[in-house]
DNA sequence: TGCAGTGTTGCTTC
DNA sequence: CGAAGCAACACTGC
């Protein structure tokens, strides 16, 4: 489940291995792929983050947008392509089942391709001129970036809500990159309960909450994401902040801080992990 | 075996 | 306008 941490890491690594490159070939096996054909003569000129969206700049007026939803990771390496049948060749990383849902392929001028590996074809690609991309009504909507969000900006924005602070996290209306791994491991580190309501935290737990946030997606950054599930980098490998991770998918076993027993509630129809003893009320 | 659970986002409905 | 529920999918686990 890509997140701010790992959309940024798969970023970096798309910056450092295709920027530069020219699509010299783009290949799908689904209709709502097909935007990837038009990116076809296109160079890339840089790979941005906005939010949780991915968005190669070709030459300076057009933008390819991809979000990977959450099964969804773009793969940097060799294919053999046979009509709708995909061979993986290199990285020995793309053989793996999880890397091996690919939808779509761009080819490069250097022989080198990018492939999207998405088992629930739940992801999203867009290509149009920088103007029509910055329009689109989803990226309009889109909060300040977590990492960025000033104390103000932040307070203000959260205590409009009348959900719970577990909900307004996730909300990427509110501020943008955060989802449910690192909203459960947030609260958990801010000793404050997912179900109390945004409106009514104080100004103290605010501040705290606030200050938290950083710290964990860098922390989670600098692990390279979290894997538990389908997450891989550009050369198929795992995240190692799933080892690291302090309630998310905790159920059952003991709190790190006071060691009563992670519990598991639904909350909006997502899973939150949470500590019943040293996270508030 | 079959069906609920998984979680991001957009659309529909109220 | 905000919030809840469902759909987009396919695989896993009980």
């Amino acid at each position: 489940m890509p997140e701010l941490p790992e959309v940024q890491t798969t970023v970096d690594d798309l910056n450092r291995k295709v920027r530069g490159r020219r699509i010299v070939a783009a290949w799908h096996d689904w209709p709502k792929f097909k935007a990837v054909e038009k990116a076809k003569g296109h160079t890339i000129s840089g790979v941005r983050r906005l939010a949780k969206n991915i968005l190669f700049h070709l030459g300076d007026s057009h933008l390819l947008l991809v979000h990977q939803k959450m099964t969804g990771h773009l793969l940097v390496g060799k294919w053999q392509i046979e009509g709708r049948k995909i061979i993986p060749l290199a990285p020995a990383e793309l053989k793996e089942k999880v890397n091996n849902y690919i939808h779509f392929i761009l080819t490069l001028d250097n022989g080198q391709m990018i492939g999207f590996s998405d088992l629930r074809k739940f992801g999203k690609v867009v290509f149009g001129t920088k103007e029509e991309i910055e329009d689109l009504p989803d990226l309009k909507k889109l909060g300040p970036d977590a990492l960025a969000v000033n104390y103000r900006q932040f307070a203000e924005r959260v205590r409009k809500r009348r959900k719970t602070i577990y909900q307004t996290l996730m909300d990427q209306t509110v501020i943008s990159g955060i989802g449910n791994i690192y909203a459960n491991d947030i609260l958990w580190q801010a000793r404050l309960s997912p179900f109390k309501l945004a409106s009514r935290l104080t100004g103290a737990e605010l501040k705290l909450l606030h200050r938290t946030i950083k710290p964990i997606l860098v922390k989670a950054f600098k692990a390279r994401g979290t894997s538990i599930d389908d997450y891989r980098d550009t050369a198929g490998k795992k995240g190692r902040y799933a080892a690291s991770r302090l309630v998310y998918q905790r159920e059952g076993e003991s709190c790190r801080r006071c060691r009563a027993t992670i519990l598991r509630k639904k909350q909006g129809g997502r899973s939150v992990h949470y500590c019943p003893k040293c996270q508030g009320r």
